[in-house]
DNA sequence: AGCACGCCGACT
DNA sequence: GTCGGCGTGCTC
């Protein structure tokens, strides 16, 4: 007899432990791996298999796998083990990391509906059971719910199904579907009808055009000169045949541009030539590929991947977010064509099943996705690549709070591969495990094509606003947008915003209006005239007066994106504003949709929040605009100052890309802060240096671990206390493992303290031995609380 | 997640 | 005295 330890796919935390179940003798084959269904409860679950053992007897008591799903096990040894590392690490259940896996999480249930056996209802039944039993012969099959609903209960439901009157019936609902298309093809009787057919002129055309074709879709029947009833008729005569084939999806088709063949630089060559002696040693290796704008980081990983390919062997490029990084999916499919396949976050979950399947099968050379793609099964793996590794977006918010880039190298690893990091100003954390010798530093410093970098001008808006200009523009950038558009070129002004936005607010009682469920203050939105929560998306209109004091002068504060395209416009001179903000680029591709148009130059300003400074290069742009560059610079968050670095010098990357050199005005009120001067100058050692020295003072990464531990309760107190009981009990661990050092700060309400009603509070722990918090964690009666949350090397602290 | 079991308030 | 609230615990 052969049993399966399976984890339970269900969306809960609570589901820690596996469970045990029968295979019987037809699912023999069924290893560890294999994505089942179960019996679970009264309903029908999706299960992974962990592990499979024998035993000769016994296990009377357990259930029986009911099913495979696909045909063979989804989980190879590599994604298994990544998945249980993970589960380790990031502190949630195996079944919570190997969803992930799935595209769309899995999650196939199933609730039984009843039906009445034909001639099973006994003569001594009792009334309410015959009631019953008739309802279901009249009705069909019921759920629970329904005959609860009817029948006020189910324990008369119960007494059916103990004595086999009625019983359960599962119907396995697929979430998605493979799209099926049917196709016509060849039969070897039709190839030996070729030479004949005399009097059948249609079907001979049609014999001679599948057996050029090989195979026709039905709906493509028509372009060949095919009716139909030819078709049906050459089936009828056994010379064709009709098939249901799985074809796969590629929304991304179509995009193509000629491949540039380029020198590579000095720099470059001895870059590509490292990692290709990592790719030649098929080892794992890890890579920091540090160049400035426009110094050719994705001609290095295209020629990387070339040469995995070349031996066979499949590539992940994972990257921020598809929409910013348009111009890398099309550098890839100049070169590599068909051979690459795009996931992306828009993609639906048939869409995405239909890539992985391509991956999967060895028939796409390379995948390039977004950070789920890190979950992409794959034949071959031979080479990761990670652009632009210190965004953010790697970090996934929800639970389980992975990092990409932290499961890249971990795949890496137990793949043998070697992983790229590329990045302009990259991560501190990763500059000093470059500097530290555990990944290998690649610099390219030099612009092949761009020539110089931009020329960087601080503008510093208190002394604007002594002078009297109240604008949101400084009268320097206002000239500058409008030689701009003198000249017939193009500006991106970009508008910080994080934590700075329009607000409404009383004047006599300086009141903001806030959300009633989130502790935040309702942005105002012009589209719609409206205030609304970002939060949590509660709307309301504007009001007319004062909620707290009654007084009727509302005043607007702060600066939206709308706010500074009016100010811009108002300059006149054919300044002509296209904005890109959430607002505008909700629909698929709107983001890109955006950019073609602002590079058709129907526009001269392109003006939005932190996407503008993102990844795309315009030949056209001059000027770079950075309105309130300091506005991140002071919040509480020990990244603050990575993070506005790294938008400065990004934004300012986006300056002079053509032929003419660029200028970039940085707006500040703090214009004598040394990140915003070292952001000017572009010199990423000098900061790193002071980034790396404060983060050593204050015990942050790289030098110590973080973890967030963060309790949400609808009442107040009641997440304080657990929050206290949690703290309390970390200090004691503190205190008693003098082998580590481990410091628990807090418990403090989080800087939004209630989102959707609910109260937030964190504990931040920092530690050098980070498994010795989370072995004492994983034990402790914490792990399983639903409202209490683990963030593993979480991104922000606050 | 879904659902059974179990212990306290407003109603026939 | 019962119906029903949702807190706690279990599902191989």
């Amino acid at each position: 007899m052969k049993f399966a330890n399976i984890a339970i796919n269900l969306p809960v935390k609570s589901l820690f432990k596996q469970f045990t179940y029968r295979l019987g003798d037809e699912f023999d084959f069924v290893d560890k791996g294999w994505r089942v269904i179960v019996p679970f409860g009264h309903q029908m679950v999706e299960g992974f298999v962990v592990s499979t053992s024998e035993a000769e007897s016994g296990g009377e008591e357990l259930k029986d796998v009911i099913d495979t799903l696909g045909l063979e096990p989804w989980f190879d040894n590599q994604m298994l083990e990544t998945a249980k590392w993970i589960s380790k690490y990031y502190l949630c259940s195996l079944a919570e990391a190997m969803r992930l896996f799935v595209p769309g999480g899995g999650s196939i249930k199933s609730t039984p509906k009843y039906q009445a056996v034909a001639g099973a209802l006994a003569e001594d039944a009792s009334p309410a059971e015959k009631l019953l039993y008739v309802y279901l012969q009249k009705n069909g099959a019921a759920s629970r719910k329904e005959i609860a609903k009817e029948f006020g209960g189910i324990s008369v439901l119960r007494a059916l199904t103990a004595k086999k009157t009625v019983i359960a019936e599962f119907e396995i609902g697929r979430k998605f579907k493979e799209k099926l298309c049917s196709f016509y093809l060849l039969t070897e009787a039709g190839k030996a009808a070729l030479a004949g057919l005399g009097k059948a002129p249609a079907q001979k055309k049609a014999l001679e055009a599948l057996a050029q074709s090989g195979e026709i879709p039905a709906d493509k029947l028509e372009l060949h000169g095919i009716t139909p009833l030819t078709a049906r008729t050459l089936c009828r005569k056994g010379f064709a045949q009709k098939i249901q084939k799985r074809v796969l999806r590629d929304s991304y088709s179509g995009h193509f541009r000629k491949k540039e063949d380029l020198t590579l630089t000095q720099e470059q060559e001895s870059s590509l030539k490292e990692i290709s002696l990592a790719l030649n040693e098929a080892e794992y290796s890890a890579f920091l590929l540090q160049g400035v704008t426009g110094s050719g980081k994705t001609e290095i990983y295209l020629r990387a991947s070339d040469e995995a390919v070349r031996k066979g062997l499949q590539v992940m490029v994972l990257v921020p977010e598809i929409a910013l990084t348009g111009q890398i999916v099309e550098r890839f499919k100049a070169w590599f064509g068909e051979g690459v396949v795009v996931a992306h976050s828009k993609l639906s979950q048939s869409e995405r099943a239909d890539v992985w399947h391509k991956t999967r099968r060895g028939m796409a050379d390379i995948l390039i996705g977004v950070r789920s793609a890190v979950f992409a099964p794959f034949a071959r793996l031979g080479l990761i690549i990670i652009d632009e590794e210190q965004e953010y977006s790697y970090k996934q918010e929800e639970r389980p709070c992975y990092h990409a880039r932290t499961v890249a190298l971990k795949r890496a690893r137990l793949a043998s591969v070697p992983v790229v990091l590329g990045s302009a100003p990259p991560d501190v954390c990763t500059y000093h495990f470059a500097q530290k010798k555990i990944y290998r530093h690649l610099r390219l410093t030099t612009r092949p094509n761009d020539g110089d970098l931009a020329e960087v001008k601080i503008v510093d808006m208190r002394r604007e606003l002594q002078g009297g200009n109240r604008s949101v523009l400084s009268e320097c950038l206002k000239q500058e947008l409008l030689a701009v558009a003198e000249c017939g070129e193009q500006a991106i002004v970009l508008l910080n915003r994080r934590g700075f936005s329009t607000f409404v607010m009383c004047r006599d009682c300086g009141e903001a209006v806030t959300c009633p469920h989130c502790a935040v203050s309702l942005v105002y939105h012009d589209a719609g005239k409206a205030l609304r929560c970002h939060y949590c998306g509660y709307g309301s209109k504007v009001p007319d007066e004062c909620p707290k004091c009654h007084s009727r002068k509302i005043k607007y504060f702060g600066t939206g994106t709308q706010k500074a395209e009016a100010a811009i416009t108002e300059l006149g001179q054919g300044l002509k504003v296209l904005r890109m903000d959430q607002d505008s680029t909700s629909r698929k591709f709107g983001h890109e949709d955006i950019l073609r148009q602002f590079v058709s130059g129907s526009h001269n300003v392109l003006l939005g929040t932190q996407m503008v400074a993102k990844g795309h290069d315009i030949n056209n742009v001059t000027l770079v605009g950075i309105l309130a560059a300091d506005s991140q610079l002071n919040l509480p968050d020990f990244r603050a100052g990575e993070r506005t670095f790294n938008l400065l010098t990004q934004a300012a990357g986006r300056a002079g890309r053509g032929s003419k050199r660029g200028r970039v005005i940085l707006q500040a009120y703090d214009a004598d802060n040394d990140i915003i001067k070292l952001a000017a100058a572009q010199d990423y050692d000098s900061f790193a240096a002071a980034e790396l020295s404060f983060r050593k003072e204050l015990e942050y990464p790289p030098f110590m671990r973080l973890l967030k531990i963060t309790v949400s309760e609808r009442e107040f107190d009641k997440a304080n206390r657990l929050a206290i009981a949690i703290a309390t009990q970390l200090h004691h661990l503190s205190a008693s493992r003098q082998d580590a050092e481990i410091r628990v700060h807090g418990p403090f309400p989080a800087i939004i303290e209630k989102v959707r009603d609910f109260y937030r509070i964190n504990i931040l722990v920092k530690s050098n031995r980070m498994e010795v918090v989370k072995s004492f964690l994983t034990a402790s009666e914490f792990m399983e609380m639903k409202n209490v949350y683990f963030d593993i090397d979480p991104v922000s602290v606050v």
